[in-house]
DNA sequence: TTTATTTCCTATCGGAATACTAGGATTTGA
DNA sequence: TCAAATCCTAGTATTCCGATAGGAAATAAA
């Protein structure tokens, strides 16, 4: 399904941001420095986050970036589609195209199979939140730290 | 889950040759004609198809394309597949790439869920077959048809 | 009030993939 | 022999993606 990597950085920074939630904000520096991801790209991320509305931004120095929704109303489908558009929502097509292709015989039938592959994707995407990853994480963590312990 | 239109041609192309079969092998040119697809891309993707064995051809004056099986055995996932190479197989990253994200903790969590995503992807193109496609543009068409009587 | 820190805005860029386009070699029936 | 096909290979135009870059605007701290 193609998940760009805008998208998975937006997930990880939610993550990272739910990690290290005092009440003062993260900045963008840090949370690059943590996930490895480019700093500048991050906050074009991070950007794009606030204006779908996932995260809340404080100015000047000290500032930086909060959760402004718990992780258990966030869905990957919510992010993804927030950073990566509208999941295959039937390819946005220019009219002399759609008059050549668009509603043609056979693309009319396929439009309906296209259509339940995105259900599929959607399906799957919105029932894991980011409540759930984080637990998974931990989950995974802790397993982790027992084996060395053994 | 972004499908190239190579792989959409080439279903066209498929039910093309289906609905015209005779004996007789079917040109490449008609088939652009009728699907109003570039001739010289489709022949491209005509011959990758030949590759993967879903035509077979002919060459020469007269010549033209086959189809190799019949349509009951060809699923939409088989030719997407062939055409546009696996589905999403968890993206083939270099060496330095991966150990810069490609085993990191979220990543480890999110990969299962990309899986899971490709699996349901998987589950609905595997259950459409060719022949399923071909009735259901037919009852399309019937209706068309009905419609146009009444 | 100045300065350092941080977000915000916009532009650009390099590489890769897509969708073609093109030239011509090869095969083969008429 | 010739015309009609497939086959092979290369080039090209456009688009997208990940990233980089410059600097404006805001703001806390000095």
């Amino acid at each position: 399904m193609k998940v760009s990597l805008k998208a998975k950085y937006a997930i990880m920074a939610a993550l990272d941001l739910a990690s290290n939630n005092g009440t003062s904000p993260v900045q963008a520096k840090s949370i690059a420095r943590r996930q490895t991801i480019p700093t500048r790209f991050l906050e074009q991320v991070l950007n794009a986050m606030k204006k779908a509305g996932f995260v809340e931004s404080v100015r000047g120095a000290q500032g930086g970036y909060l959760l402004s929704r718990p992780l258990s109303d966030i869905s990957l489908a919510d992010l993804v589609e927030a950073l990566d558009g509208p999941l295959s929502p039937e390819p946005r097509r220019s009219m002399s195209a759609r008059r050549a292709h668009g509603q043609s015989k056979p693309e009319l039938v396929l439009a309906n199979v296209w259509e339940q592959v995105r259900q599929a994707e959607l399906g799957v995407l919105s029932a894991v939140t980011l409540k759930e990853l984080a637990e998974r994480y931990a989950r995974l963590d802790q397993e982790r730290t027992l084996m060395y312990h053994i």
